[in-house]
DNA sequence: CATTCTTA
DNA sequence: TAAGAATGG
């Protein structure tokens, strides 16, 4: 779920095509689930192979992909790893609300409340290691790399802009910022159309960057601070947060006081006491990442004879908007006139 | 979510 | 032809 930090953001509007050239690592898990939520039939089941193997993922995957790479984007999937330690309660929470959301959803499906199911069904939704499997087979026919994270996805990520292998992540939380990431986009979408949660409204969205030091430089505050604000709206490893504090009120708190053990107001220092803020800090600012070494950003041409053997032979995608798909991606290859070279380079 | 089909 | 609905697997 990551942090809410949205109240304290003020997001730039861009184009899709301002990001052509560029390595933008994006959170695998982040990308895989939220296809896996959305895409999905009528009555909320998502799509599957004659196997019954879940295939939403690989659907959104691709396209998505194809259309990056189209615009001249280089996208970099980053894996999560094991999750640290103080993640299990979370963990646990979400495990419990997808069991909850299944029973509404099977009950829903008896009493013919289809809108109700599908939405349950979301909510249900469970990256398979299969399915992780599956991406990291179609991304390796389509010659995208990725990257194993030793632990936290977005902290590699992030760790990527750092060291300068990758202009940006992209995800839909927030967290790549904690973890230093030098630029976040949101919304890296082409259709650009989403649905509102809960209502049959769809409206425009588009591409959104963030930059971290400019935000830093508007908030009047460091990282570090950052990190504490984040630690009492709640994140991930304290997701409880704090009675009665937002984005907005923690903001306020940590331009006041500066820092956590410095807050003085009663009741909050009590509570502060009972959470091991400073192991939280430590995930977010000196997180466990993947060593240079062994990231291999390498990109490589489509294997478009591999990719129909996966997608269509194994997993029942139509060939003909497999094919599509790949000569329209080669297709705006050769208008960019991008050779080989420098872009497999 | 992204593409394709349908509709007016 | 462009917006909305249906489909994809």
């Amino acid at each position: 779920m990551g942090t809410d930090l949205k109240p304290l953001i003020k997001a730039k509007e861009i184009k899709l095509e301002s990001l052509a050239g560029k390595v933008i690592a994006i959170d695998a898990y982040n990308a895989l689930y939220q296809f896996l939520a959305t895409i999905r039939g009528y009555t909320g089941e998502p799509l599957m192979d004659a196997h019954g193997r879940v295939t939403s993922h690989l659907s959104g995957l691709f396209y998505r992909s194809v259309n990056l790479l189209a615009a001249g984007i280089k996208p970099v999937y980053v894996f999560d790893g094991k999750p640290p330690a103080l993640k299990h309660a979370e963990l646990e929470s979400r495990r419990r609300s997808k069991e909850e959301a299944l029973a509404k959803y099977e009950e829903a499906l008896q009493e013919g409340r289809f809108e109700d199911a599908r939405k349950y069904a979301q909510a249900t939704s469970m990256l398979k290691d299969y399915m992780l499997n599956d991406a990291k087979t179609l991304l390796t026919l389509m010659g995208i790399p990725y990257v194993e994270a030793p632990s936290e996805g977005e902290a590699t990520a992030a760790y990527l802009t750092i060291i300068g292998l990758a202009y940006a992540t992209a995800s839909q939380d927030y967290d790549s910022l904690l973890f230093g990431s030098r630029r976040l986009v949101r919304n890296l979408t082409i259709s650009g159309r989403r649905k509102l949660p809960n209502k049959n409204v769809y409206v425009d969205v588009n591409p959104e960057i963030i930059e971290l030091d400019e935000l830093l430089r508007d908030l009047g505050i460091s990282r570090e601070a950052l990190v504490d604000v984040a630690i009492l709206i709640g994140t991930d490893f304290n997701p409880e947060g704090f009675k009665g504090i937002g984005a907005k009120k923690a903001l306020q708190l940590i331009k006041k006081y500066g820092r956590l053990e410095d807050i003085d107001v009663e009741g909050l220092r009590d509570e502060l006491k009972m959470v091991d803020y400073n192991a939280i800090r430590e995930i977010f600012l000196k997180p466990e990442v993947a060593e240079p070494s062994n990231v291999n950003i390498i990109f490589k041409e489509v294997d478009e004879q591999g990719v129909t053997r996966f997608l269509c032979d194994e997993h029942n995608f139509s060939r003909e908007r497999v094919s599509n798909a790949i000569k329209r991606l080669n297709e705006a290859i050769r208008i960019r006139g991008s050779s080989l070279e420098q872009w497999f380079s």
